[in-house]
Order: C-alpha cells, then sequence, then structure tokens
DNA sequence: AAACCTAAGTTGCATTATCAACAGTTGTCA
DNA sequence: TGACAACTGTTGATAATGCAACTTAGGTTT
C-alpha cells in the first residue's frame, strides 16, 4: 500500500495532540493558564525546582517562550525565580504556595481528560502506546 | 500511584510530536514550507479538491490560520482557490501541477522520518498505537 | 591574570497563530 | 416574497512563537 498521509503515525499523532490540548485548553482557560503553562506548573510540581533550561527540556517548550512564560507566572505569584548563589548564570524555578495550591487545582481536570480519551481501552494497551511512544522518542533523538 | 505528568499520555504524545514536526520541519525548511503547509499539500494530493473547512478539519489547522496559509500558497502557484458555482459561498482548493510535483518531492521526505521514528517497533505494534490512536480521538469527540 | 571561549537566560524583531468582527451566500419559514 | 438565521470564508487587531543577537557569568588556556 502507497503512503498515506492522513494514515501515517504523524498524522494520527498531531490530530490527537490538537484535539487534546484544545479540551484541556477550554478548561485551564477559567483559571486564565494555558497548556504550556500547565506543563511547566506541573513538572514544577512533580520534580521540584527546576532551572530554565531543565524545564524547557521536561516541557518541550522553547527557551525563550518558556522564559516570557515564566515571567508571566512569576508576576502573578505562582512562581518563584531566583539566580541561584553558586552559580550567577543560572535561575531556580520553583512554585510558590500559591502556586503548588493551584496546580494541585488543575491537575484533576488533567485527569479528568486523560480519562476521557481513554474510556474503554484497557489498562495494558495504554502503558503499551506509552511505551511504544518513548521508543519513538528514542528514535527521534538518535 | 498517583498520577505523574512526565508519564502522562498528553505528555508523551506531546513530547513526540513537537519533536517529530521539529525534526522535519527543519528539513522542510529548504523548500520553504512549514509542517502545517505540508500538511495541507499532502491531504490535497491524497484527497483532492477540498472546501476550507474540510481541509481544515483534515489538517487540524484553525480556519483563519489555514485561510491565510492558503493565499500564500496560491500566490506561490502551489494551490487553486476558486469560488464554485453551485454555491458561491464555497471555495474549491486544490493543488496545481507545481504543487503536485513539489507535494510529491516532499513525501519521501515524510515517509522517511516516519521510517526513523518507528525503527526497531515491529509493524504490528505500530498498527496498534494508530488503532489506539484512533480510538482515543473518537473518545475525544464523543 | 588576560584573553578567549562556552553556558544560561533574556530580549528585539519578524513571523505566525488566534479570536472576534465582518461580508457575502444560502437556507428557512412565516 | 421578505425577513431572519445559519453557513463559509476573509480580515483586523492582538497575542504567542521562534530565531538570532545580546548580556552576563563561568570556565579554560597560556
Amino acid at each position: 500500500m502507497s503512503h498515506q498521509f492522513v494514515n501515517s503515525l504523524p498524522f494520527h499523532l498531531n490530530r490527537v495532540g490538537v484535539k487534546l490540548a484544545d479540551l484541556f485548553g477550554e478548561r485551564l482557560a477559567e483559571h486564565a493558564i494555558t497548556v504550556p503553562m500547565y506543563r511547566a506548573l506541573a513538572v514544577l510540581h512533580q520534580e521540584g525546582p527546576k532551572t530554565l533550561t531543565e524545564l524547557s527540556q521536561l516541557t518541550n517548550v522553547e527557551l525563550s517562550t518558556l522564559s516570557r512564560l515564566v515571567g508571566g507566572l512569576v508576576k502573578r505569584g505562582l512562581i518563584l525565580r531566583t539566580r541561584i548563589e553558586e552559580n550567577g548564570r543560572i535561575v531556580r524555578i520553583e512554585l510558590t504556595k500559591e502556586g503548588e495550591a493551584l496546580t494541585a487545582q488543575l491537575m484533576p481536570i488533567a485527569i479528568e481528560y486523560e480519562q476521557i480519551a481513554t474510556q474503554g481501552i484497557a489498562e495494558h494497551e495504554i502503558a503499551e502506546v506509552k511505551r511504544l511512544l518513548i521508543l519513538i522518542y528514542q528514535n527521534l533523538n538518535a
């Protein structure tokens, strides 16, 4: 069979990704939070303080974009950004109490949409998809 | 186990999607084509003439964004945009000879990256991922 | 230690995307 | 038919994005 774009892996990946971000983004908007912002908050919540570069890698958000995004969250009191003593170039980014609280409030919404997305699909099948997505990611980075 | 963002399905989807678009986009740039442009070209190549709304749904590109994107491709002589006779609102969008030629030139690059992405993964596993992505998409639209 | 190179973030600028308002067509139904 | 509603697409204003240049701090080499 010849290559069919609308049956290609990138097509399906993009379609699901866009749709998911769309739906989730709608709900986040009620809290004046965007999807990239949520990714940053969730990573900080889960992994603790991070540098900008680390956060960029973990969230797949461009460094310059992330820099401004973080700036906005700092202004809103959700994030703390401080130069560390040991190395004046590096910035330590961490959630404030308010940031933690908001993130804790948003996470159930994320879980809700993940559940909607995986309705009627067996646990092991989802695990398999994740496993293969990790393999694919590794392939792309090799 | 509690919910872990960096092990969630959305995280993996986004990460792979961004990376793939990134790599593919680099190659497309040599032809002054962006990833959304390619999606439009590929759909038109595969499915034939489409209206703007149809194309928007098939490519997951916002209607207004797509309108301008199409405008650009028209200017470059890659696609044809004409109001149809039966219904003056609707626009028929189709590839020109040049558009067909360029798309035929770009498709091998897309195939190349899909192959890189799926290296070392069995055919039936990829098929399974696609099947589940389709299910997930249906869940999100229900 | 001076000069030079690399690393981490930030910012300016140009491009792109998004939302909302609009314009033009068609459909409906009273 | 006439008025109104819905559909299809475009455009204007604004915001988000990304690349490249820049800034500041550290590291290296001699």
